[in-house]
DNA sequence: TTGACATATCAATATCCATTGATACATTAG
DNA sequence: CTAATGTATCAATGGATATTGATATGTCAA
């Protein structure tokens, strides 16, 4: 049982990383620049081992990152899973669109 | 203290809707389609109380609207709220991918 | 090697969420 | 009015997740 991965699972997983007020903050941040853990510390005003953790889930979700640099962890924010969940979810929102007003509706 | 909503309030709080694989299904099967909840037990063979549950999490992140005819509550897709937080992720993204190579580092 | 520091992991707790079955409510048909 | 049907709500349960403090691991500096 091969329990392929579909867009959807893709999508499901990746939003469920973004469904955190902590995590969608940590992704500002890391926009274009690589972060270690002691900046995101200061900037984000949250516990190390509170960030540590959300940044477990976010790597897990393929949304960042991590690089070990001597005593410092640095972070990447990695731009193909955001792009391709944000095409999923404005690809739902203009096959809606396109139906217009002229909505199909169920039991006729 | 107004406690204002931010743009990143409304996606997280979207991502949160969005980061279950049965509420993801009940938006595919809405695209382009007003749909009762009868049918939505067909097409994703899910329960309906279940159903119930799930559809009310989604109309209070803004992801869908209700309107009763008869007996029928019929529910809608509303791209406005699916646009806004797939502009905000595909903004993240694009603003990594200019910042490029040349990406700023931390504790430089 | 020793001490200081950055980060990850572990253990524990509290909170939230998905799921289910039972039930209540509202609307239509007879 | 009464019965049947579609949907929502309620109560209960199990499992996942957020959060915190304590501790372990690994790296640099002296």
């Amino acid at each position: 049982m091969p329990a392929k991965t579909t867009q959807r699972d893709l999508s499901v997983t990746c939003c469920r990383a973004l469904s955190d007020d902590t995590r969608f903050r940590i992704l500002e941040v890391l926009v274009g620049k690589e972060t270690c853990v002691c900046e995101l510390v200061d900037r984000l005003d949250v516990p190390q081992p509170l960030l540590s953790h959300h940044l477990k889930t976010l790597k897990e979700a393929g949304l960042v990152r991590a690089q070990k640099r001597g005593r410092w962890m640095f972070y990447t924010l990695d731009a193909d899973a955001l792009e391709e969940t944000a095409n999923a979810l404005a690809q739902l929102a203009q096959q809606q669109r396109s139906a217009g007003e002229s909505l199909e509706v169920c039991c006729g």
